[in-house]
DNA sequence: AAGCTTCTTGACTGGATGGTCAAAATTGAT
DNA sequence: ATCAATTTTGACCATCCAGTCAAGAAGCTT
């Protein structure tokens, strides 16, 4: 599978010396941004790189200069991606207050997909996929850390401070009714029509709900 | 844009007198199978005829002989579908009693999810790419729907049958809830580990949810 | 400003993929 | 059994698209 490295190649991907100039650095993030744009409305397979050298201002083998392929950006993309995903889950303090800790996740989830819908678009696309590219990812890490935080939930369940709930549902739960805002957008636009913002009164319904839902 | 029909086509689309011989509804039913297992994984970009030919066990021109193309057969399969996306909200009655009919129709809408997962990845899969082929029926027929839905979801809040709540976003939040069990099965398929499947649970947990965000 | 390195690109290539077609096989009405 | 209509398919074709390459342009270093 592993091609020896083409003589221009200074490119990324598997391990190497990673030195970086100004300008690597500069057009691997315009790059980057243009994949996140292409990549998440149109998924991998229906973005070319045409497309991705347009939106990116460059011409397609000068893509192919700073990146080993289509392939190699969207997995550069993703990864970035999922060190930034698990950021929210990690920030619940098993010490703090229960009530708080969890609308605080909960808003911070909602303030990502309304402050980067793409890249929530972008994960959703994968996992729609069946998770292909993020099997391994979701599998260790994501799992890991779901799996501490539902002992933390069921401890304060069984303290009796928030009311009894299945722990991986609720974080379900926090899923779905945030990025479903983000993922969701057309779809809610078309129905309250323009002049409304897909995230509005989310936070205050999202409140409303999990206050109820976790009041003792 | 339209190619007056080759001589062979006995194909679809279009309005046209349309009489259909056994083996052609045998075979159309086939391959609208077919394709809502392949267009449902991949996309429709990610979808190729031969995948779609080899599903269905028909060659790739014996497809063609029953739709005019790829866009044809996405385009029938996705318009089946829209007409039984919308029977849950329908069933709704306002003459019913309030909680006894949210909750039923969060439950038609779950089950949807858990037995037809296929079909709503397909949907989840057009709005993420910004709905651009079903524009027409989310603005005009599921708004209208929604809209009206919305009032008489207002007029039991106003009679003070159901707590207070906004109802675009507890229609959403069902929508959001249910749906997330089969587009991201995935996700739930890797966190929970093999021998659980994605929906246990999620009956009981969203009964609970709803129970106690609508009791007065 | 010379000369080396880094960056950029026009012109390709090979393979995948949507779609065509004419001829062969099958079906069904008589 | 006959024969016309329907169905099926192998062999193509045209286009799209990821990726290559060699040569030229721009940056750096001295």
């Amino acid at each position: 599978m592993n091609v020896p490295r083409s003589s221009t190649a200074r490119n990324s991907s598997s391990a190497r010396p990673v030195t970086r100039s100004r300008i690597q650095k500069r057009n691997r993030q315009i790059i980057l941004e243009a994949a996140l744009e292409v990549f998440s409305t149109h998924g991998f397979r229906g973005a070319t790189l045409d497309q991705l050298a347009t939106e990116a201002g460059l011409s397609k083998p000068n893509l192919l200069y700073y990146f080993d392929g289509k392939e190699d950006i969207h997995r550069e993309l993703l990864t970035q991606l999922l060190d930034t995903w698990l950021a929210p889950l990690r920030l619940i303090n098993p010490q703090g207050d229960p009530r708080t800790e969890i609308m605080e996740y909960m808003r911070r989830k909602l303030e990502m997909s309304r402050d980067f819908p793409r890249e929530s678009r972008l994960f959703a696309n994968e996992i729609l996929q069946g998770a292909p590219r993020i099997e391994g990812f979701i599998r260790d890490d994501l799992r890991l850390l779901v799996d501490q935080t539902a002992i933390t939930l069921r401890g304060w369940v069984d303290q009796g401070r928030i009311a009894p709930v299945d722990p991986y549902h609720l974080i379900f739960s926090i899923w779905a009714l945030t990025q479903h805002y983000a993922d969701f957008a057309a779809q809610i636009a078309l129905i309250r029509g323009a002049g409304h913002e897909p995230h509005e009164g989310a936070e205050a319904f999202l409140e409303h709900l999990y206050s109820r839902l976790l009041a003792p």
